[in-house]
Parts: structure tokens; sequence; C-alpha cells
DNA sequence: TTGTATACATCGTATTCTTATGTATATTTG
DNA sequence: CAAATATACATAAGAATACGATGTATACAA
């Protein structure tokens, strides 16, 4: 028998923003990571975001598996004692791919702000 | 027999980017024009976005029920001739909900922009 | 030794789109 | 004037993508 810690994690956002955008931000993890396992992945994201996008693996590994599918990461498997850890990393496509995915969101965005007139802060 | 233009319109985004964000705005246009009606609404996005977003009718009505259902809008029916109009207005309830998610995305926004160092253009 | 953290994975469910279809009136154009 | 296009509503099947729960297992800290 299991515990799991439910933990019912606050979520900033409404879910369904993050739609659409969990593959880029997986893909430029990678980009400038070199190479990075799941819980890396999620981990990483929580602490860039203090807490506010928090990647579910439910969530994490089938997209990560899609886009091993698709070709844009290689894995290769490293062993930590008897604990088995995936390490991902882009392939030249999956470079290309993540160059394009962060171009269309950056353009979307644009959009948004036009049509919402709204004013994110920048660094 | 109707046929119908499938036009296979060019979207600039993926149309996952679009996912959450349709319900912010409609409760926005209604929120600036205080009176609209769906089709209305369709052409306001396709002309203010350059035909960068295209809400599809599909998406559209659905979510207008969804809103009326919710409380957050109100409609009543006009007649243009022979042909029905279906206006929507915000409610009380509609105005505050338009305002938390404006403010939901906007910072959803200033996280994704963080988290992969992207640089919207603002107006 | 018990709980928490690390680490993988899959499955059922919900939401929210796309695409296609249906119905009908109004207007423009060849 | 007939045909095509635009206006205007709507629903339904299917795909995509997330959540939440569950499953398995090792490592470490209290």
């Amino acid at each position: 028998m299991y515990i799991r810690c439910t933990n019912s994690f606050t979520m900033t956002y409404s879910p369904e923003l993050l739609k659409g955008t969990l593959k880029t931000i997986v893909l430029k993890l990678l980009a400038d990571n070199k190479k990075m396992y799941g819980y890396e992945i999620t981990q990483k994201v929580k602490e860039m975001t203090r807490d506010k996008i928090q990647i579910t693996e439910g969530a994490l590994y089938p997209t990560l598996h899609a886009l091993e599918a698709d070709g844009l990461v290689t894995t290769e498997v490293e062993y930590i004692g008897k604990r088995v850890r995936k390490y991902y990393s882009l392939s030249p496509t999956g470079k290309a791919a993540t160059r394009e995915k962060l171009k269309e969101l950056t353009n979307f965005m644009d959009t948004m702000i036009a049509l919402l007139e709204i004013k994110p802060k920048m660094a």
C-alpha cells in the first residue's frame, strides 16, 4: 500500500492556460540544459516559476514520449545506484522546432497583448 | 444540399495556444462593447488580429452558452428582418470575472516570458 | 521504521478545441 | 434573375491535452 501526498497543490492559473505551452516549455529547458530527466524538469519549472507552474507527471511523461516519437528528442538511460534515470536531449530537428515554437508563442503573445490591451511585466 | 466554404483557413498559431484564452477574449470584447452577437465577435476578433486569430463557430457558440449558464452574460434576441440575432451582455458577475481573467492571463504571461526568456512587442 | 523525496509510468476523466454538418435569411455579382 | 457569398444561429463527432489517481520501486532522513 502506498500513500500518496495528493497535496492539493495551488495552481495559480487555470490549468487550460498551460495547454499548448507545455511542449514549448520542455523544449526550451532542453535547449538551455543539454540533457535533463523528467523529474528534473518538473523541479526546474517549479523552481523557476516560484511554484506558479507545477508540471504534473501525468502531463509530462506523455509529452516527453510524444517528443521522442516525433524525433525531437533522443534519450539515454542512466543508473543512479539501482534507480533508473532517463535523460532527454534535443535532436537537430528538435533544436529547429524549439526556435519555431518560441517564435510562434512570442507572436501569439504579441497578438493577445494587442487584442486584450494587457501589459505583461518584462525583465 | 449546402456547399460550405471550408476554406482551410491559415491559422498563424497552433490551435492549442488558443485553448483557455477564448473565454477571456469574449469577455474582454463584451466589456469594451456593451453588447455583441456571436457572428460579430468572430468578425471583430478576425479584424483586430488581422486574421491571425479566427474564432470558429464550433468553439464560439458553446463558449457563449457556457458563459450564459454560468451567469456571466445575459442575452436578448433581436430580429433583423426575419433573421434572428442574439445579443450578449456582461452581467455584474461577468464584469468581475473579466477583470479576474485578464489579471490571471497577464500573470501567466509574465511567468511564461520569464521562464522562456521571450520578449513580446508591446504597443 | 516510517515518512518523504526521487524516479519512472499508465489509465480514466474532463475540458476545450477542430471539423463537419445542419438550417435559414440577406445581399452581391455575373 | 440565378448563383454564389455573407450573415446568423446551432449541434455533434472526434482529437488533443491536460488533470488526478494509481502503480512500482529505490534512496534518504527523522
